[in-house]
RNA sequence: GCGCCCGUAGCUCAAUUGGAUAGAGCGUCGGCCUCCGAAGCCGAAGGUUACAAGUUCGAUUCUUGUCGGGCGCACCA
């Protein structure tokens, strides 16, 4: 609601330029005064306009302000600092068309298009670490705000089943430990984490001998062959572990729709075909002499149009031996993604989860009727770390190269930094650290760093005896359940405060917080408003009934004063919550989401914190009324905001 | 060498994308449980936004340069 509201202004903020001195504005900027004595809604406009009038801000302002003062909505405008015009609400009808908006859960309006997002795609060969858990809470949470904000959005997780990492695992089981497919079908336990151990003492009989090192070679030729022992081996592998990677991504509420495997992007042809039409338009060039001479290459324009001395290194696509790159797969992948590859996947039910969530899988098989439409979408996001910035940078260009300009425009990478470990929690693991070390990379070939699932049993401890210390009766299950919550709150938000580009130092202890900016901060904010609501209906009173009279009071004279100002800024900022999703989206940036989740935890908590505005014991009725609106408020837009999160919020805690 | 990212309070991070007196959390110090739950609240101390120029009404934000740190630039994935 505040967005249209915002619209609107910016429409009577033209029109009033316009008239009053016939200009024209572009984008009229709409901010927030730093005071709410200031005013409620802050306009730039004047300094905008300053710029071709040539006349002082502040005298355009004084010019503008009584006609802004006149609209309805508005009780009146003031000019301030060196040229703002600052706005007052009326805040009883804003606060009304919040409430509104609220209680009718209204939707945005779906946006025409859809849009495919990949992320987790980790490598089926180990157990999910930290790093893999950064990866696919920033996808699942913007997938949530992209869906909350009105697209149509499909999540793949890409199974690179045929990699150099799958093989490598393949090589331990053969030839370190000599285990048949049936053995190794047989091992008991956690297969992710038997993976890790074994995945971590390849490198190590690679560095044994030549021979030893040949295997990767040879296994990884097998498994790209298909149709062999080797490659069956490989599969169940990738198989049993993806199956691992779902069920600790659903711990974390993380869900997709199709897993889409390399292998089927080999036996089906993909590349071939995008090779086909790659060498079609041009877009691909033979080398014949030079360092590259037998490759097929990408050359890579610089960024600017014209920059005609900074062309960068061409990309090479294609062997020399014929055997195409992964940058060149990941082409034919996106094509597909965005519909411009005349090729399709078959499709079979993979396995549905015990919330009754499907997940598709590709295959190069049979498919099984029944399955949605994938791919074909008009953008897409590739969650991958900032360090694939450069093959990233190539597919663009390939999509780019092949005419279609729109799809590579449209084609997103939402790059993020890497986590890494402090030297407290990688001594704590049992890992040597230098004594200057300040941090620790994590390295999956070296079996060093977090795992997912031991993080997760970690936070839901160190919940289950926080809640041990406050509330002793409660019963196992239910403790076990809010701990749970806690938990994944806690995970999903201290892996989502950082923007996308800060390199995370992941300290255990740091993690296990619970106070201060955490996710437990907010949940609590939640829990004690529904408290509340709970002794109020104890207490006999009708929760409907009290935000019917509220509906009923003079709200605008309620918001005024020392308590209306508070409450004020509370709602206001509330308000803004579909602002703070909006920007979250053009910014393709979830961080500033989360903390304006805090913020608003924080002034609810600030509010009723004070014993004066207490709800149980109003001094009347109406009074009561009003603060149940307030509470009501603040639980409906907490509940949407924590729900974008991926933020489950506990029964007690 | 070229490209990208980072540098803000003791520590970890923000800053509405060029706006008003640069804000939070942790830590430190001091208060608040006869008061809807203290996983909370209130207060204090803490800043030459790495440095230097420039652009303009206005710069943490844009430009250039310098210094420091990280990553990328494979016929690996």
């Amino acid at each position: 609601m505040i967005l249209a509201l915002q619209e609107w202004l910016a429409a009577q903020v033209r029109a009033v330029a316009r008239d009053s001195f016939g200009a024209e504005l572009g984008h009229v900027a709409v901010q927030y005064p730093p005071k709410i004595e200031l005013g409620d809604i802050a306009l730039t406009a004047p300094f905008d306009l300053a710029k071709t009038l040539r006349r002082k801000p502040r005298d355009i302002a004084e010019a503008l302000a009584p006609a802004l003062a006149k609209l309805p909505g508005i009780r009146r405008a003031a000019v301030a600092g060196g040229g703002y015009v600052n706005l007052f609400l009326d805040r009883g009808r804003f606060a009304r068309d919040l409430a509104g908006a609220l209680a009718a859960k209204s939707a945005a309006a779906a946006v025409p298009g859809s849009v495919v997002v990949e992320h987790t795609s980790i490598n089926p060969n180990k157990a999910a670490h930290i790093g893999h858990v950064r990866n696919a809470t920033l996808g699942d949470t913007f997938v949530r705000v992209l869906r909350a904000r009105g697209r149509t959005v499909g999540v793949q997780n890409y199974i690179d089943d045929t990699g150099v990492q799958v093989a490598d695992v393949v090589v331990g089981f053969l030839y370190m430990e000599g285990k048949s497919q049936a053995e190794v079908e047989a091992i008991p336990g956690k297969f992710d984490y038997y993976c890790w151990e074994l995945y971590a003492r390849v490198g190590d009989f690679y560095a044994a001998s030549p021979e030893n090192k040949a295997r990767q070679a040879e296994v990884l030729h097998a498994i790209e062959e298909g149709g062999n022992d080797v490659a069956r081996l490989a599969e169940h592998v990738a198989e049993r572990i993806v199956v691992c990677h779902l069920a600790t991504m659903r711990r974390l509420d993380i869900r997709y729709e199709l897993l889409a495997h390399e292998r089927d992007v080999l036996r089906l042809h993909f590349w071939d075909r995008a090779f086909e039409l790659l060498k079609q338009s041009g877009a691909l060039r033979l080398e014949t002499d030079g360092k590259n001479a037998g490759c097929w290459v990408l050359t890579m324009a610089g960024e600017a149009e014209g920059d005609a001395d900074r062309i960068d290194e061409d990309k090479i696509i294609v062997r020399s031996n014929g055997t195409v790159t992964y940058t060149g797969k990941d082409i034919a992948y996106q094509l597909w993604k965005l519909g411009r590859l005349d090729r399709d996947f078959n499709y079979r039910r993979h396995s549905t989860d015990d919330s009754g969530h499907l997940v598709w899988t590709t295959t190069s098989g049979p498919g099984e009727p029944g399955a949605p439409a994938f791919g074909h979408a008009t953008s897409a996001f590739n969650v991958i770390d900032v360090g694939q910035s450069y093959p990233q940078r190539v597919v663009k260009a390939g999509v780019a190269a092949l005419g279609y300009v729109a799809e590579a425009e449209n084609s997103h990478h939402l790059g993020y930094e890497k986590v890494v470990l402090s030297p407290a929690t990688a001594r704590a693991l049992g890992y040597s650290v230098g004594e200057d070390d300040a941090i620790v990379k994590v390295s999956g070939r070296k079996g060093l760093g977090v795992k997912a699932d031991d993080l997760i049993d970690a936070l839901i401890a160190k919940a289950e005896s926080e809640i041990e210390l406050r509330d002793a009766e409660r019963d196992a299950v239910a403790r076990r359940r809010d701990a749970t919550a806690i938990a994944v709150g806690a995970l999903r938000y201290f892996l989502l405060k950082f923007g996308r580009s800060k390199i995370i130092t992941f300290d255990m202890e740091e993690a296990l917080a619970f106070v201060g900016e955490t996710g437990p901060y907010i949940q609590n904010g939640v829990v004690r408003a529904r408290n509340i609501f709970a002794k109020l209906v104890a207490d006999g009173q009708d929760p409907a009934r009290l935000r019917e009279r509220a509906l009923g009071l003079d709200l605008a004279a309620l918001l005024e004063g020392e308590e209306g100002d508070e409450v004020w800024t509370l709602l206001l900022l509330i308000a803004r919550s579909e602002e703070a999703m909006e920007l979250s989206v053009r910014s393709e940036e979830v961080a500033p989401l989360a903390k304006h989740a805090f913020a608003v935890a924080q002034a609810f908590h600030s509010y009723y914190q004070k014993p004066r505005y207490s709800i149980l014991h109003a001094e009347s009725d109406d009074l009561r009324a009003f603060r149940a609106f307030v509470v009501d408020t603040f639980i409906r837009q907490m509940e949407a905001l924590l729900g974008v999160l991926g933020i489950p919020v506990p029964d007690r805690m």
